[in-house]
RNA sequence: GCCGGUGUAGCUCAGUUGGCAGAGCAGCGGUUUCGUAAACCGCAGGUCGUCGGUUCGAGUCCGACCACCGGCUCCA
């Protein structure tokens, strides 16, 4: 009789052939047994430890995912007996299921897949567990394609079960599948949901057919269903692109061509602050600002391997008599020739090149996503040459500044990525390794923590990424830090060290926020279109009561010009009311209502962004306050 | 690039089985001069994404193209 251990240091025995599930409340949905998950059907076959996995925690909502997916393509099989099914897994927040059908799905189909799913949730038929040897299962699947070639490929050494394979029987329906389930489909619940249809090519792979995917989601209750709605909610009214319209901030005609957008006034002055604010800080922390041309000769980018490595990212070229000139997909090339411009000393050394450099990528078309995903735009990039010697400070100076700019914008605690080579690269193997290495040290000296990603990193080196976490929680990859010994060996970069003799310096490639459209776009959503007073396209937005009150307003805001405020008049005529609304809805932060009381007494009556108000704040305090929440970029507005 | 969906006024969207292109908001003009998220009246605004086809007749049906949206990493 095996003995098991249970969580509280309890220790029961299993009678021979009993299921684990058997000893474990009524709440779990799987177990974990030795560590392992499994069905609550398991028999185990020796003494070992077990605990239940319920749907308080993210193992047993993956369980229940797992399952949902597999009801969900069950459903899809009754309705579409022609559908052959491919691959199901839980995801973040929800699953989705592969099918191959002769006929297009639409979102209409979605409810009625939904309502027999529920059917087979009534039935609540048990998942039965079965191990096949391949033939038997090859059997079982004669006319499922997708599974055969999943049998045919399974190598012995995947899971434990060698020349066996798991498949999980509900009703008449089965499916391979490694598992664990909930017992039976009646513990699916009812907290799902269908999302979307979409395409996806089988195994990720672009030659391979393309198949339908549905995507749902399913939660422990009703409510976390409901909450987890009403956050996709949530981001669609952060939605960067809605907003951007919505505030008069860009837009992208079509005229100008996909990926390519323009900037409004209201956009522009807060790309303006963007600019501003990194332009002072990378001189403040010892860059250079330099400036290079948009398009440079293919020789440059033959010397820098771009043409060889990058060039399906690229332009096509543009030929003149003197030759063809590309359009820039990177500023590194450039920054390098800036560097070589005459001879350097180690005295020199390091110098850091800092731009805000405008680069075009011609971006595959379906990938193309607002400003998020775009084919212009413009990076602050940067490049560090330095010695070996002070590469790792480099980049630690590099980590310091990240933390520091986003902490700006209220992102703190980055989830790191070390991405190691790719094949594809320009680099050897012993400069790969010092490169990571150099990473790597940095990385530890800064007291940061990581997680390595292999052959995530560009062609020319191995890189750290740093992900920020918005305020709904999303995560979003902002800063890449990269160690270059490729591109100094390629364009024969030289520095004289005190030993008088040349010495090859490394390169650090750098852009803290990205790309400024990829990095609006964040903040946007970020912030839900309402910025820090710094930002804000407006920072006073004053609202007349009557016309009468139309020459003092105007008074009011030549005074905040003059203390550097961006103001707004709304002179329209509108009732105060639509006046307030308006200022609202472009999210003012602040908005002085002026009427006679306001007139009379000479101070302002203030409403901020939650709709709070207060009455008689003097002009000179307003100034002041404001000017201060400015210029110390504030997150906070301030409370009068 | 591939699969699916969607393109009607500046914006959000109606538009029956093919039969004279509509609304709200925004804009402009007038009236109102008002105290905190939408005053009232009027005017103007369109090659129905583009090109081609079917038809007496196309926003509507067919084809091609363009653009946008959702996806194409999560591996039985």
């Amino acid at each position: 009789m095996p003995r098991i251990e249970l969580p509280g240091d309890r220790h029961v025995e299993l009678p021979e052939g009993e299921p684990i599930g058997s000893i474990l409340p009524p709440e779990a949905v799987a177990a974990r047994f030795d560590g392992e998950l499994v069905d609550l059907s398991f028999v185990p076959s020796g003494d070992g430890k077990a605990e239940p996995v319920e749907l308080s925690e993210s193992d047993g909502l993956h369980v229940l995912r797992h399952s949902a997916a597999r009801v969900m393509a069950q459903a899809v099989c009754d309705l579409f007996p022609l559908a052959r099914y491919a691959i199901g897994p839980p995801v973040e927040d929800g699953f989705y299921y592969d099918f191959d059908l002769p006929e297009a799905l639409t979102p209409e189909d979605l409810p009625r897949i939904e309502a027999r799913m529920a059917e087979i949730v009534a039935a609540n038929q048990p998942f039965v567990r079965e191990e096949l040897s391949r033939a038997e299962a090859l059997e079982r699947f004669a006319d499922q394609p997708y599974k055969r070639e999943i049998i045919e490929s399974l190598d012995e050494t995947e899971g434990a079960l060698g020349e066996r394979v798991s498949v999980y029987r509900n009703g008449a329906w089965s499916d391979l599948c490694l598992g664990p389930h909930v017992p039976s489909t009646g513990r699916v619940g009812e907290a799902f949901k269908l999302l979307k249809v979409a395409g996806a090519y089988w195994r990720g792979d672009e030659r391979r057919p393309m198949l339908q995917r549905i995507y749902g989601t399913a939660w422990a209750s009703r409510a976390d269903l409901e909450s987890y709605l009403t956050r996709l909610e949530e981001a669609e009214r952060r939605d960067h692109r809605r907003l951007g319209q919505q505030l008069d901030l860009f837009s992208s005609p079509e005229e100008l061509g996909p990926g390519l957008w323009v900037w409004h006034p209201r956009g522009g002055v807060f790309r303006k602050q963007l600019e501003d604010y990194v332009r002072e800080l990378h001189l403040a922390r010892g860059y250079d600002l330099v400036v290079t041309p948009h398009i440079a000769r293919s020789v440059l980018w033959e010397t820098s391997g771009h043409l060889a490595k990058y060039a399906d990212n690229m332009y096509p070229p543009m030929r003149s008599e003197s030759g063809d000139y590309y359009v820039k997909p990177m500023n590194c090339p450039f920054h390098v020739l800036v560097y070589k411009s005459r001879t350097r000393s180690y005295r020199d050394l390091p110098m850091r090149l800092a731009e805000l450099g405008t680069i075009y990528r011609h971006e595959r078309i379906g990938t193309l996503h607002g400003l998020l995903r775009i084919r212009g735009g413009t990076q602050d990039d940067s490049h560090i040459v330095c010695t070996p010697e002070q590469l790792v400070d480099e980049i630690r100076s590099v980590f310091d500044l990240t933390l520091e700019i986003l902490g700006t914008f209220g992102f703190a605690d980055p989830v790191i990525n070390l991405s190691t080579l790719p094949g594809q690269s320009i680099v050897d193997e012993e400069m790969a390794a010092r490169a990571t290495q150099a990473l790597r040290s940095a990385l530890d000296a800064s007291g940061l923590a990581y997680t390595d990603a292999e052959g995530e990193g560009a062609f020319y080196g191995p890189k750290v990424d740093f992900h920020f976490r918005d305020a709904i929680g999303r995560l979003w990859q902002l800063t890449t830090v990269q160690v270059d010994f490729a591109l100094p060996e390629r364009f024969q970069m030289e520095y004289v060290g005190e030993d008088n003799r040349r010495h090859r310096p490394v390169m650090i490639h750098r852009a803290i926020l990205g790309t400024l459209e990829r990095f609006s776009a964040v903040l946007i959503e970020h912030y839900g279109g309402a910025f820090p007073l710094w930002l804000a396209p407006e920072q006073v937005w004053l609202a007349p009561v009557a016309d009468r009150h139309l020459e003092h307003a105007r008074g009011l805001a030549e005074r905040f010009r003059a203390a550097g405020l961006r103001v707004y008049v709304d002179d329209s005529g509108e009732t105060v009311g639509k006046k307030v609304r308006a200022a609202q809805l472009m999210r003012a932060p602040y908005t002085l209502v002026i009427g006679d009381r306001e007139v009379e007494s000479g101070a302002l009556t203030v409403r901020d962004r939650s709709g709070a108000e207060t009455k008689g704040v003097p002009v000179e305090r307003f100034i002041e306050a404001l000017v201060a929440e400015a210029s110390s970029r504030s997150l906070e507005q301030t409370r009068w």
